[in-house]
DNA sequence: ATGATGTTGTGAAGCAGCTCACACGCACCG
DNA sequence: CGGTGCGTGTGAGCTGCTTCACAACATCAT
């Protein structure tokens, strides 16, 4: 585990302030309080600094994981040293739930993406939890679709799309994420990180930015993207290519 | 709806024979005998044509499938023409659960690949009686992180690798998606479903597959593919690219 | 300041895979 | 039997994207 022991906090200490977080989260908040109160002895709170590693394909998949700030990069990489970004956890948001509820290996690489406070949930306590709670594994039916739903436009966009297609698809599902927090259309990704999200070299999705920025479509800044103009991308995005 | 209601036969006649293959499915295998009887209740058989829509992308999601025989082909196509096979269903298999349980839209087009009959289990009747069965919600939530890692595979493969390594990774899938049947290794898939599945030009896909079968790794016949020597297919699905 | 490190911007050259344009064989059907 | 499809096989050219090789600039610790 890449969670290191000096690393985890003292539970008592954060029990109302960073467990909110959990019991406001869609999954959890209908849970009535003594079984929240339950669920709660089996968190450890850690924090981890930028680019630690959380758990590596491959791994047993021991704990469901949520993020309280910061956020969490899940991705795959290659042999060859090319990697290719799958989803980035942002705070209020948990991962980790597929390999928790097979039993089976993790699919993926869950990397802190910048310094991070994350809540640890021990598979081994979890799981009976759930079956003992119905509602409780609606809910991670639901999650489970919403996922499902996630990878199969990705599947979908990388398959059918060219270039210019899929960076408007990706930053438009980037837009609608985070589109509870305030500046909705400003995105904190780098250039490099959408490109690996998108499957496609750094060089040519600056290219295509750099043409919609000229067009005031989107505007680039250091670390980050604004989208200024959402219907000509979901125009690109939809129907495909006519580009530049 | 595109399953037409001459095309439905009377329940009762078939009520031994062809829900044998749900009574046996991972999923409803361990429901207890009145229960069961309860679901049969919701059941609909259907015969369907080759080629014949069972639901397109974008439908309200009423109904869960099985397949009794005949294979069902789910898939996605964009505005020009393109289209991408997302997922080949065989007998003895469910699809359509996504829909059905989150009560969105469907996110693919399925299409009878072949004659086929199916069961079709109306979504009204069937999510109450999985909020019944909290066994039933479990099996669910094992069949959803399935096609997850399934699905996860696939963005995987289509982002990190080339030709070879796609093509190499879809055969060895497709053959242990089957490997319950006899000639597991005989795979009956046109070289045009193989291409739409790995999002690659028939043509492509053929040249790589001739020069496999020169290698004896693979042998081709007339809309099927048979895999000869699966180690250095794994070999180049695992590490990228070496190819030729 | 002064590097060190990471992000952005840009052009030239190369190539993997696509498109197009065929020919051939197999299978089904009137 | 001789169509009429549909699946397969193959080459020539085109192109969108990658790779490579930089330069400029922001950010941060020292």
């Amino acid at each position: 585990m890449a969670v290191s022991q000096d690393k985890i906090i003292e539970p008592r200490q954060v029990t109302g302030s960073k467990f909110a977080m959990l019991r406001a989260h869609p999954i959890f908040c209908d849970l009535d309080a003594d079984a929240f109160e339950q669920l709660a002895r089996y968190i450890k709170p850690a924090v981890l600094k930028r680019g630690a590693s959380i758990f590596s394909k491959g791994d047993p998949g021991n704990s469901l994981i949520a993020v309280v700030s910061g956020t969490v990069k899940i991705s795959i990489s290659s042999p060859d040293g090319r990697s290719a970004i799958l989803n980035l956890i942002g705070p209020g948001e948990i991962f980790g739930e597929v390999a928790v509820l097979d039993g089976q290996a993790r699919t993926a690489d869950a990397t802190a993406n910048s310094n991070c406070e994350i809540l640890v949930i021990d598979r081994r306590e979890f799981l009976p939890f759930v079956r003992s709670q119905p509602a409780l594994a609606m809910k991670f039916i639901e999650l489970l679709c919403a996922r499902l739903r996630w990878t199969s436009d990705q599947v979908e966009q990388v398959i059918l799309q060219d270039l210019p297609g899929r960076l408007a698809g990706a930053l438009i599902r980037l837009t609608e994420r985070h589109k509870a927090a305030k500046d909705s259309r400003t995105i904190a990704v780098t250039q490099q990180e959408i490109s690996e999200m998108v499957g496609m070299s750094r060089e040519s999705i600056n290219k295509q930015l750099r043409a919609w920025s000229t067009r005031n479509w989107v505007r680039l800044e250091h670390g980050a993207i604004v989208v200024l103009e959402l219907e000509p991308l979901q125009e690109i995005a939809g129907t495909a290519a006519q580009d530049d």
